[in-house]
DNA sequence: CTGACTTTAGGAACGTGTTCCGAAAGTAGC
DNA sequence: GCTACTTTCGGAACACGTTCCTAAAGTCAG
């Protein structure tokens, strides 16, 4: 609100001056976000931190999604970065779930990720998960569009750990968990009726990581037949 | 909440008589959606189409959520059931192909999608592509605990890529997909930037089908390793 | 100084899902 | 018939993201 150093500028602006600006919204939904915590962060909040009304955020802001977008940097660009180990492989699963878990850590996966989107907007102190995969994938002699096919595959299958993991999450939170049936025709669907109620207790913990070793390692093989 | 038969009286039933059920609440919803679209499902709507106030529906469903869940198997049940292959592989592939397409053509995967809330809540005729994979899984000779983790590995793979383009669908469709970068530092990212603008127009469109091969036969495979 | 122009501010309002709580409408006992 | 109890109804209200539109506050030309 008040520091506006533009009164002797000669700029050639012309117009009602800006209260508050892109980058202070910013700074402030992060300081509201570290104070008062995730959840708390919404449009008429932020304004009134800032001093302002809420729909002048919109001047600056395309909509919530867009700042949401900009905060995912923010938080990416915040952790830790682990040691890559050698060879193609390890270093993609590495990489892999090094990104796997700064999206488990951000609360609103859901409403932003696009693969596009995470590739093009993290600044590049973040983006060595991705160039991780990538190399690893090059390393085992990967052809561009198998690179990129390697990322995505790998992308969806953390994007959809991330964002069934934490609808679950929320739903046992709020105590809404429906009891689904566990009881199944054996006729139709034995398989399943074999499992029954065996079913939620298997195997729920270590499917991620377990299954990205599996799935890289396929993904290499076939990006190997394809070239044979 | 039903049935409440305490004594042997013809109706035990007290109280103001219900004006709609959750049957009805379902049909009517099935009916708004028939008529004039899935996004036209609120509900305010929905409670106007029964002649009923927007309020009344709390007392007979959750959430809309609850509502998202039932309407899930209802659009997955009118589905046709295509033949399954023999041998193992291919069958999970089918079946694996067939709930992906479930479920891309269903609007709120999002808002609503669980393992077990999936599983277990779809009526028999319904779950052949659950059975198909475990089916799979099981002539492969995988033991319970592997098949329930390549069904939720397939699972995980499958909802990622129907929230990733489903996403990236609705912001092109309204115009809001931001120029993200496409040019990268080529020492901290050499991989990335060597890739450069390529990125977007390689490989989006096989993807899925492509890396689900070399998904079941990852796992397949680790599972014959750990057996070993 | 005055008036035209330009840019931003933000109150009011909309539609959304959801909750609070008093009113309404039935049964059961006296 | 009256009272108590039980169950459901639904208007009002809330917080949310978002949009419309008018007022405000600056620069610039005359």
């Amino acid at each position: 609100m008040e520091s506006m150093s533009s009164s002797a500028a000669p700029t050639g602006r012309t117009g009602r001056p800006p209260v508050t600006s892109r980058a202070e919204i910013l700074t402030a939904a992060r300081r509201l976000i570290d104070r008062d915590g995730w959840d708390k962060l919404t449009i008429r909040r932020l304004a009134s931190e800032l001093g302002v009304g809420a729909t002048t955020l919109y001047h600056h802001i395309r909509d919530k999604e867009d700042l949401l977008v900009q905060l995912l940097e923010y938080h990416v660009g915040r952790l830790d970065r682990p040691p890559l180990p050698d060879g193609p492989r390890d270093r993609i699963v590495v990489a892999a779930a090094a990104m796997h878990d700064a999206l488990a850590s951000w609360p609103w996966a859901a409403e932003v990720l696009t693969t596009d989107g995470f590739v093009g907007l993290l600044d590049e102190s973040a983006l060595w998960m991705v160039e991780g995969i990538l190399a690893g994938a090059d390393e085992h002699g990967c052809t561009p569009e198998q690179s990129v096919r390697l990322f995505r595959s790998i992308w969806y299958y953390t994007v959809g750990e991330i964002l069934v993991r934490a609808h679950t999450a929320r739903r046992v939170e709020e105590g809404r968990l429906p009891e689904f049936r566990t009881v199944f025709d054996a006729d139709r669907v034995p398989h399943l009726a074999a499992l029954g109620a065996r079913w939620r207790t298997l195997a729920v913990r270590d499917t991620y990581p377990v299954g990205l070793q599996a799935f890289v390692d396929g993904l290499l093989a076939q990006a190997d037949a394809e070239r044979a």
